[in-house]
DNA sequence: CTCCAATTGCGTCGCAATCGCAATAACGCC
DNA sequence: GGCGTTATTGCGATTGCGACGCAATTGGAG
C-alpha cells in the first residue's frame, strides 16, 4: 500500500511540475492516509513523527499548493481552525458532533438540487457551497418509564 | 425613527441589566440600522463617524455581549472575518455573490426539513447549522445571437 | 450629589497563518 | 557520478483578527 501511495505522490508531483522533495513526500503520505479532518498543527504533529525536521511553514505551504492544484480541500468549521481532507470524487457535506468534535460525512442529492434551484431563482449560478450541521447525540429513547434524566 | 430605535436600545439594555452607555447607544444604533452584514472593523468605522472616541475593543466587547444575549448573530463566511446582523425572528441562510461580496438572504423549509431528517438518521439532533452558497451572476441569456462576451 | 461597580480606552497579548531570506536540495544535463 | 540552476525549505519575524489586563471614567441607584 505504501508503494502505490508513493507512486501516486510521485505522479501527482510530476503532473503538476513539482519537485518530489522529502517534506512533500511525507506530508502527502500523511494526508493520504488520514481519513479524519486534521488541521495544520495536527498534520505537522503526524509529519514530525516521521521526520522531525519538517517545519510547520512547509506544511502550510504544501497544503496551500495542493489546494490550488485541487488535490485537497480546506474546510473551516466553527472552531475557526482550517481542516483538510483529500478531495474525493464525490462531493459531501458534514455533520459535526459538538460534544466530541467528530465529523460525519453525508450527501443529500435533494439538498444539492434545492440549492441549485434557489441560486437559479435568484439569478445566480453556484460556485461552491458549505453546509455544516452541528449536532449532538440523540437521547437514547428509554424503553418504558425511564427515570427523568438529571 | 431614531426615537423608536433609541427606546428599543434603552429597553434592550434595561431588559438585560446593562448600563445605557454612550458607546453602547451608538454601537447598537449603528447595528440596528445596518441591513448588510458588516464586520467589526466596518462597524467601528461607522461608529467612529458618530463618535470617534469609541475604541474597537469596545465594539468587539459589545458585539460579544449582544450575541450572548441573543440580540445578534455572528457569521463567519469564507473570507474568515466575522460578520454580524441583528437576529430576526425567522432563521435564514445566505447566498454570497463572490464577485461583489453582496449577501442575499433566503430560507428553504425543504432544506431545513431535510437537514433534520439527515441528523435524525445518523442518531443526532441539530444544535445549529450553517449553509452558505457562494454564487456568481448568471450570464444573461442573450436574445438571439448576441455577440460573444469579452 | 455621592459612591461604587460596570464599562471604557489603551496598550499588550495570543493564535493561526503568511512572508522574507539565506541555506539547502531536486533534477535536467553532461 | 558531478555541475549548475532554481525551486524549496527552515527559521525567525510579521500580519491580522480578536481578546485581555488595568487604570481611568461614568452610569445610575440611593
Ligand atoms: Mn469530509
Ligand atoms: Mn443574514
Ligand atoms: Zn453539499
Ligand atoms: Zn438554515
Amino acid at each position: 500500500m505504501t508503494n502505490s501511495a508513493n507512486s501516486d505522490i510521485a505522479r501527482l508531483c510530476k503532473e503538476h511540475g513539482l519537485r518530489l522533495t522529502g517534506a512533500r513526500k511525507i506530508i502527502m503520505q500523511v494526508l493520504l492516509k488520514s481519513n479524519d479532518h486534521p488541521d495544520a498543527v495536527e498534520l505537522h504533529r503526524r509529519v514530525s513523527k516521521i521526520d522531525s525536521r519538517v517545519a510547520i511553514a512547509t506544511v502550510y505551504r504544501t497544503l496551500n499548493m495542493l489546494r490550488d492544484k485541487g488535490v485537497l480541500e480546506r474546510h473551516t468549521f466553527a472552531d475557526g481552525r482550517a481542516r483538510y481532507e483529500t478531495t474525493d470524487n464525490e462531493h459531501h457535506d458534514h455533520l459535526i458532533n459538538v460534544e466530541t468534535g467528530d465529523v460525519v460525512e453525508f450527501r443529500s442529492d435533494e439538498i444539492e438540487r434545492l440549492q441549485e434551484e434557489i441560486a437559479r431563482a435568484h439569478g445566480f449560478e453556484i460556485v461552491n457551497h458549505r453546509l455544516e450541521i452541528y449536532v449532538r447525540p440523540l437521547e437514547k429513547p428509554q424503553r418504558r418509564a425511564g427515570r427523568a434524566k438529571a
